[in-house]
DNA sequence: TAAAGTAGTTACCTTTGCGTAACTATCAAA
DNA sequence: TTTGATAGTTACGCAAAGGTAACTACTTTA
């Protein structure tokens, strides 16, 4: 469990496997697809899942240059978790308690 | 999802709710069976996971004192999510390459 | 020659996560 | 009165995670 929160323990992480679940996608996708992430963490998040074994990065050599990102096996692997994860919020989730002021 | 890693998204969360798949725990217990966590983090992630209602604090009013810890149903409901996380990990974890010096 | 599109990178800064070590409170027992 | 046990807290600081904004490189199209 602790090598498994080595690689996936941080916010956007989960986020990204989750959104490339169903799909390739570009890093404009990806960056446009998640909301709220900088294009900073994404750069950095996704060359760590790479070295991790959990996603392929593809390099199209056409102008403009393209480059897609898909799950590898190991990655795949990861998608009943995520999407177990997202329906348990969905499930759980309750608004906070609205502030009075 | 986002708003499940805003809950989970850390290194050391998942771990402890895991550890409390198949029992309650005390304080000590916990900094014992969850090796490497600090006790500061440990006391901080705990307040937050009773806060976002996914564990349960159980004080006995005794001597010395005991505090037990537990999973409510939210948090029960991430046992299988994280079981099977560990068990992604067994079955695609490879040993890191050693340095050659 | 300048704009437009893609996929980043870089510099700089703030916040959060986390670690270590020492300290606190309470009461019982020695 | 000192020790021991439990369950923390506090002070301090480092490193990683994350954000913003501006910039780069390449080539086509206007």
């Amino acid at each position: 469990m602790q090598r498994s929160m080595g690689i996936l323990g941080t916010r956007w992480k989960p986020i990204i496997i989750y959104t490339l679940r169903d799909r390739k996608a570009r890093f404009g996708q990806l960056d446009a697809l998640i909301e709220n992430i900088s294009r900073k963490v994404l750069t950095s998040s996704l060359k760590e899942l790479e070295e991790d074994g959990i996603i392929l990065r593809e390099e199209f050599k056409e102008l403009p240059p393209r480059v897609e990102y898909a799950l590898t096996e190991k990655g795949k692997a990861l998608i009943p978790i995520m999407c177990q994860l997202a329906k348990w919020n969905e499930e759980y989730y309750e608004e906070p308690a609205p502030l009075i002021l």
